[in-house]
RNA sequence: GGGCGAGUGGCGUAAUUGGUAAACGCGCCAGUCUUAGGAACUGGUGGGGAAACCCGUGGGAGUUCAAGUCUCCCCUCGCCCACCA
């Protein structure tokens, strides 16, 4: 046999297999499809790591062995050249960025034939080239051109919004749009001007112009959406890439309003097999929450007129009693309407100006302390009870969600319980956690009284110790308890207690615990359940003075002093215990609304909506996801194919003239004004063309439907293609386009879908992520820390085959580990174990006792099989060595056993098992073999060993014949002396039989 | 602060989903063959113990004939979001 030389065999079968194309996808075929896709790269100039191949050679080997089980693949292979990378590398490098992306897709490309992907190049796209953006153009101008029914849930073309307004106005019709959009009719529809129409249809359209605060990046001379934006290392917030500083800036932009589809996003995602973390993050990324609008009555405080209404957000209308102020986001257009009335208008307005200063930097701090200012002169009122609260402006409520303004509920927020203890302002508990006593449940048919009660906990501090009371007649010991008369307060009604039972009455109060905690048990010798009402009432003892205690409460209790931890029965102390040590906080949980007239008793779910109702609130539903700009002042993007006339008027570029082609540039350098390089451009400005560029986004939202009919010149793909491919079947990348690119093309897909191109909702129907490799030092790679571990080198020493082999052995596949230069060399070995396997082969078929490997071989093919489909291939590899050590055991291999090995080790190592595939006499190429199937009767055992356990201790082991019985395998148990030992004199308690697995014999 | 996930030999990891913990690989030890070995092959390799046995999946409790796997509490680490009312 020859030496292995993978360089060799590497090299020719390449050549071999792009000169016969055996990778060519058929365009129309009978044959079952499957789409199998990377997440295409951006040519960076930077070269590939090991990192990099670790997704394709995954999505490689599940394209290889659906090939060879008969479906008609696309697999195929492009370039988003557009974008921030690019050009910044263009700049830094000094050359044009067509010119730089065309030398690294060159570089790419080498590297990546080196490893033997088998895509079909001839399907190719590029997002930079004028014959493909020409279609993401194409795309633009329809989602420009069209508005979201949210009767139909579907988009449609603005034309039919037209005729809507020209038939009956704006006011009922179902559709999503700018908040605010003032209503008009028929006849003042007719009566607007050209621009005024404009004006108006683009607070519908699906892209739309608008002005928003944006995240400013000087440094790059663009806006960033914000997934695009991280926290620096001191905490302000950077760009993604190159961590250059980020401010918020007001700004004219294009938006696409991927709002309209928040809700068809997140319930898509039951529908797809994708990563539960990667569905959670784009949960969460949306942000949906469900809600009541509620508004408040404002009036001037001295002259008591009205000043109109504040509508508020909130989630937790059951506490619409305990509001004890109201509070404005500083931009809040009411700050400016109310000015007249507000007292203090320029320390508010001062205010303003100082947060918006600061919102440059960083307001999304969530920990720095809140501030703001309260609106002197006026009020608004609850609409609930009447009640008149105060109004704040403060940096802690945002603007850009729900309505701008909150009711601050101290009690049961976080952020107003904070604010409110800053400012002084009252904290109302109106939710309350109910809780029955176990020891003492209520008893069904008995009569339930309310009680008030107290706890009061009374420290001294000299001990650490708590005032308790050993009872005489229970075997407990409690608190200080006792009731709250009619219109006492139960401070009031503490100290009194404490003094009649204990005689201690030098207390000094320190402060309640909270609200009330409502607690259920039975009073026994009453007869009565009881329903208390209690106030935890903190103490601390100033000296040990005492008074005279009556005979009466002497003959009923001891006073003792314990730790808080041994005082045990009553229902309401834990959570006394819970709140004792720490200060005092809003309580979140929903539980019984409290103090909130006819609601009080109801469940907080009952009172949202009873309280909603009752004060004519709106249920509505609100997401934190914003719609994306669609803007980047940048050179290197696709132009957005609209000018704007003489007459302020936009224009969409022709179908027929498009593309709309980037022109030529001298410079190409950010402006740094906010301005794109393209406004400097005069045969481009002349003609009005719009001078932002497209973001980075474009041209991945859609590329998947490009390779499906990539050189159409027609539309996007062919009707007949786009149908027949349908949705991707396998995607494969990084986690990392969790909230970006996997979101924008979920957007995309289901607008075209409406549009009736796309056939499917969702693009993707199942997700892997390929977990990143880091260097050997477990850092990420990169030039920086150098630990950069580059495939040529890997594939020049080891060869293609073992780089995909350990690739894919290293660990789980979406699991993140270090690269390491010692274990790739056992698969290397593994490789060569195989080739050498090779001698081994004989024609002459084996007899079943020359053939010992039968077994195993036929089990590792099912195994593989599956591991393949569910992308566990570090398994499926381990199960091929497995295999490989059995036939390594033989004498001789039958071929066509072997043929059987090659066939399933073909998708990991293409080059190797197609050289020995041709080495034993075949004259087809294994590409296109058929994938074996795991022959049941040979994966049969003839004989398993199970283990022996005495008591859940494994004893011994026992050979038997698989699906043998409880009985016949106890027979060869008793007669084993290793088992014997444990048993004699013993009683055999029960015997546990799990077939195939063990006995367990319990003693 | 909130959400998601993970802790198993010297190392990367595996475990039929409650059934012999550590498969497979790296490393290490011994041997074979070699002028040599940083090659290849064969065997061994969780810890303690002379042995019988005992201990062992971050820590602690629990359920079970049986727990890496289920339940509760605690510790550590990673990722995502972060004033979203």
């Amino acid at each position: 046999m020859k030496r292995y030389n993978h360089t060799t065999i590497e090299k020719k079968w390449q050549k071999e297999w792009s000169k016969k194309k055996v990778y060519r996808t058929e365009d129309s075929s009978t044959k079952k499809k499957q789409y199998v896709l990377d997440m295409f790269p951006y040519p960076s100039g930077a070269g590939l790591h090991v990192g990099h191949p670790k997704g394709y050679i995954g999505s490689d080997v599940y394209a290889r062995m659906k090939r060879m089980q008969g479906f008609n693949v696309l697999h195929p292979m492009g370039y988003d050249a557009f974008g921030l990378p690019a050009e910044q590398y263009a700049l830094q490098h000094n050359i044009h960025p067509r010119k730089a992306v065309l030398e690294n897709v060159k570089t790419f490309e080498r590297q990546l034939s080196i490893i033997g992907l088998s895509y079909d190049w001839d399907r190719k796209v590029n997002t930079t080239d004028p014959e493909y953006y020409q279609w993401t153009q194409w795309i633009f101008l329809k989602i420009y051109g069209s508005w979201y029914d949210t009767t139909k849930d579907k988009a449609q073309p603005i034309e039919s919004l037209v005729k809507k307004f020209e038939k009956e106005g704006n006011k009922n019709i179902n559709a999503v749009c700018e908040e605010n959009t003032p209503h008009f009719t028929a006849a003042e529809w007719k009566s607007k001007s050209q621009k005024e129409k404009q004006d108006v249809l683009m607070k519908y359209r699906l892209a739309y112009e608008g002005y928003a605060e944006v995240n400013w990046c000087p440094e790059l001379g663009t806006v960033l959406a914000n997934d695009e934006v991280v926290d620096g290392p001191d905490g302000k917030p950077v760009s993604e890439r190159g961590g250059y500083p980020v401010e918020k800036k007001q700004m004219r932009q294009w938006f696409m309003r991927i709002t309209a589809y928040a809700d068809r996003l997140i319930s898509g995602l039951d529908t797809i097999d994708w990563p539960e973390n990667i569905k959670e993050i784009q949960r969460n990324w949306i942000g949906k929450s469900e809600g009541a609008e509620i508004k408040f009555q404002i009036s001037n405080l001295k002259f008591k007129n009205s000043l109109g209404e504040v509508a508020v957000f909130t989630t937790r209308a059951d506490t619409l009693f305990g509001a004890t102020y109201v509070v404005l986001a500083p931009e809040h257009p009411l700050v400016e309407k109310l000015s007249d009335h507000i007292e203090n208008i320029s320390e508010v307005l001062e205010y303003k100006i100082l947060v918006q200063k600061k919102d440059a930097e960083s307001r999304t701090d969530a920990t720095k302390e809140k501030t703001g200012v309260e609106l002197k002169g006026v009020s608004v009122q609850n609409p609930v009870n009447g009640e008149k609260i105060p109004v704040y402006i403060a940096d802690y409520v945002l603007a850009s969600y729900g309505t701008g303004a909150v009711m601050a509920v101290p009690a049961h927020d976080e952020r107003d319980f904070e604010f409110a203890q800053k400012y002084k302002l009252p904290v109302k508990h109106v939710v309350i956690p109910s809780i029955i006593d176990t020891m003492f449940p209520p008893v069904e048919g008995q009569e339930y009284v309310d009680r008030h009660t107290i706890h009061a906990l009374v420290k001294n501090p000299k001990t650490g110790l708590y005032l308790c009371l050993k009872w005489k007649q229970f075997p407990w010991t409690t608190l200080v308890v006792g009731g709250v008369d009619e219109g006492e307060d139960p401070v009031d009604a503490a100290r009194r207690e404490v003094q009649e039972e204990t005689g201690y009455k030098n207390l000094k109060f320190v402060r309640t615990l909270g609200g009330v905690v409502k607690a259920q048990y039975n009073a026994a010798h009453k007869k009565q359940n009881r329903v208390a009402f209690t106030t935890g009432v903190v103490f601390e003892l100033e000296n040990e003075e005492r008074e005279h205690i009556t005979e009466e409460e002497l003959a009923k209790f001891e006073v003792t002093w314990l730790p808080l931890s041994q005082v045990k029965p009553c229902a309401e102390l834990p959570e006394w215990i819970d709140r004792i040590d720490v200060p005092e906080k809003a309580y979140l949980p929903y539980g019984t609304v409290h103090d909130s007239g006819e609601f009080t008793g109801m469940t907080s779910e009952d009172a949202k909506k009873a309280i909603t109702q009752k004060v004519g609130g709106k249920i509505v539903t609100k997401y934190k996801m914003r719609n994306a700009i669609f803007a980047r002042q940048r050179y290197w993007g696709e132009p957005i194919p609209l000018s704007t006339d003489k007459d302020g008027l936009i224009q969409e570029v022709e179908e027929k003239k498009l593309p709309l082609t980037l022109p030529n540039v001298a410079s190409y350098q950010p402006t740094g004004t906010g301005e794109s390089p393209l406004a400097s451009v005069s045969s481009w400005t002349k003609k009005g063309y719009e001078t932002n560029t497209m973001p980075g986004w474009a041209g991945s939202s859609w590329y998947f439907l490009r390779y499906m009919d990539p050189k159409n010149k027609k539309g996007i793909a062919s009707k007949k293609a786009l149908s027949y491919w349908g949705q991707v079947d396998m995607y494969v990348g990084g986690a990392e386009h969790a909230t970006g690119h996997l979101l924008y093309s979920r957007f995309w897909n289901k607008f075209l879908k409406d549009i009736g191109l796309a056939k499917f909702d969702e693009p993707f129907k199942r997700l892997r992520n390929q977990g990143m490799i880091q260097g050997t030092d477990g850092r990420k790679m990169s030039k920086r820390w150098g630990n950069v571990v580059n495939p040529d080198d890997v594939v020049k020493t080891y060869g293609a085959d073992t780089l995909r082999v350990y690739e894919m052995f290293m660990g789980p596949f979406e699991a993140g580990l270090p690269w390491s230069t010692e274990n790739i060399i056992g698969s290397r070995r593994f490789i060569e174990r195989v080739w050498r396997l090779g001698e081994k082969v004989t024609s002459k078929k084996l007899t079943p006792e020359e053939n010992v490997y039968q077994n195993t071989l036929h089990k590792t093919i099912q195994k593989v099989t599956d591991d393949i489909v569910s992308f566990s291939y570090n398994t499926a590899v381990s199960a091929m060595m497995i295999a490989l050590n059995e036939m390594e055991k033989s004498e001789k291999v039958y071929k066509s056993d072997m043929e059987l090995f090659l066939k399933i080790l073909h998708p990991f190592a293409p080059h190797v098992t197609e050289e020995l595939w041709k080495e034993l006499g075949n004259k087809t190429s294994l590409v296109k073999e058929s994938w074996p199937k795991a022959d049941p009767k040979k994966m049969r055992d003839a004989e398993i060993t199970i283990a022996v356990q005495i008591n859940g201790k494994v004893r011994g082991e026992v050979k038997i014949q698989p699906e043998n019985t409880e009985t016949e395998v106890l027979e060869k148990v008793y007669i084993m002396p290793e088992i014997q030992k444990w048993l004699t004199g013993q009683e055999v308690r029960k015997v546990i039989f799990v077939k195939n697995r063990l006995i367990n014999i319990v003693i």
